[in-house]
DNA sequence: CCACTGACTACTT
DNA sequence: CAAGTAGCCAGTG
């Protein structure tokens, strides 16, 4: 049985158009809890294949990937910059060009 | 119900 | 800037 919470977030992460970013925090604020940053991450851990999420446009405030080397890093990198996302000299990606600029997201 | 785990974050050193 | 810390909360056993 899955949260409202979760439920939302999912709704969410799916709709993040191509070229665009979400960090673990935004995710979580706009599906109605601002502290649930690290649920979003377990969802993407957890259900990204099962429920076929673009869990590659989700990454940390710092504007980084969290995964690791050998552990999804590449493959996310790899991901991101095929959809036109530029990562700078130190491996972070620009909030600023790049974060998905959402005011408002309608799903009860 | 309790304990533990995280692809997190904001704040302090 | 890097490293440490306290708070966070859904899932799992």
């Amino acid at each position: 049985m899955l949260t409202r919470f979760t439920r939302k977030a999912m709704n969410i992460i799916r709709n993040i158009p191509e070229g665009k970013v979400l960090t673990y925090g935004r995710a979580a604020v706009l599906a109605g809890k601002p502290n649930g940053a690290r649920q979003i991450s377990r969802l993407l851990h957890s259900m990204s294949e099962k429920y076929d999420l673009p869990w590659h446009r989700v990454i940390n405030s710092k504007g980084k990937i969290s995964l690791k080397p050998s552990q999804g890093y590449e493959l996310q990198k790899a991901l991101l910059e095929s959809e036109g996302i530029r990562f700078s000299k130190n491996d972070t990606i620009d909030l600023r060009l790049y974060l998905w600029q959402v005011s408002f997201f309608n799903t009860p």
